[in-house]
DNA sequence: CGACCATTTGATATGGATCAAGCGATGTGG
DNA sequence: CCACATCGCTTGATCCATATCAAATGGTCG
């Protein structure tokens, strides 16, 4: 864990930086790196949410526990992405790395200081917010269809975030998809045999997949 | 239907509005009054995004049908609320109007182009999406609960949402609640009597549900 | 009163959860 | 280098919550 001191160092004078108005540069510019190992916790529910992320390397994902134990994962980022922007002070989900990962991390304020004066950095953070909005969104499409669909639509979700061709590497184990798509590691692991059988796809290994697009779509009612 | 015309000339001058830097201040000063009855389009999916809407009374729905015809209720919107705010420049779900229903409309295009001189008013803009966001990230926590918990957390939203004491108007008919919910009529509606049974709520008519709220939390894993 | 629509209630079917066991890869200690 | 423990994944058997299909009830408006 890197400490907050670094952090402000590199965080500081962003009020110079001038012509340079991307968030995503801004944070690439800027932004600390720091490690965060498997399932371990890059900020929890609740707490301040003092910085923006963005991912350099692994994934990561927003979750809930729900009352009775069980887990909601929000949504998933991979490298790249930014995450962790709040409207609100407060974190409304945990972030944890799935796999090993580094991201980079900017002061919120900072941002927000500087898109007070920059129009352009004020409607960036807007696009981001709007983004994750329609994402969120799709994703709730998703939780209303049968098991298979949701399954057809992580994959195809997937195949269009990792810039691959058809065979494609899962970020993260079936537990953490069956809880993004609200079903049991069980259902999961049996929807994918059966598109597997159904020659939609190929499973070399539990974590490489083969995606046939043209059967899959016509799968993804 | 408003013609196009009129909605200009109330939206034109905004540039000279000066010290009002509400959102829902400048749609109320500004926005012209157009009615939709029961059931009929605000504007569809994947129309441009061209105006803002503030709901007078009644109560709206954004929508989307599936593929396989059924229809998922992205948010509810009830008088004061702003909806129809949308970053890219499409509408990404449709809306109706659930009751007869009054709304204020603004255009957009001049809100972004005042957010661009003022930073109040693009943080404004920020915020609302901002709390699009939070509501639909509650939404798809509400989806993967079981049927009971959904009406429950249904029941208590409203009962925050309009604002009454314990007894609560249904701005809406059990389709609706039902497709919000991810549910069938019937599921809603049996959720709905065995509530009563169970002494939680009281339904003096369909419509009305007399909450008890301390019972509700307890059932509101 | 009668027609229509929303809601409730009933009977049955089914998709996915749950409980349980087996399997295959990876890593560790002897 | 092999035996064994561990962990993630798959497969199997059964159960249950909710969907589906069907009919009855109730409320509203002509």
């Amino acid at each position: 864990m890197l400490t907050r001191t670094t952090i402000e160092q590199r965080g500081r004078g962003m009020g110079r930086v001038s012509g340079v108005r991307s968030v995503a540069s801004l944070i690439e510019m800027m932004g600390a790196p720091m490690n965060f190992a498997r399932n371990s916790e890059i900020y929890g529910e609740g707490e301040p949410a003092d910085y923006l992320y963005q991912v350099v390397s692994g994934t990561v994902r927003t979750s809930k526990i729900l009352a009775d134990g069980r887990r909601q994962i929000g949504s998933i980022y991979l490298a790249g992405d930014i995450f962790g922007l709040e409207v609100d002070d407060e974190h409304t989900f945990s972030a944890e790395a799935i796999t090993d990962s580094r991201v980079l991390v900017i002061k919120r304020s900072a941002l927000i200081s500087l898109a007070a004066r920059d129009s352009e950095v004020a409607h960036q953070l807007w696009t981001l917010t709007g983004r994750e909005l329609a994402r969120v969104q799709d994703h709730i499409l998703l939780l209303v269809k049968t098991a298979q669909e949701r399954v057809v639509g992580f994959l195809l979700e997937m195949a269009e975030r990792v810039p691959a061709g058809d065979m494609i590497e899962l970020p993260m184990p079936r537990q953490d998809i069956a809880d993004y798509l609200g079903l049991t590691i069980e259902t999961v692991s049996r929807t994918l045999t059966m598109l597997e059988n159904d020659g939609a796809i190929a499973l070399p290994t539990s974590r490489r997949v083969m995606l046939r697009k043209r059967a899959l779509g016509r799968l993804n009612a």
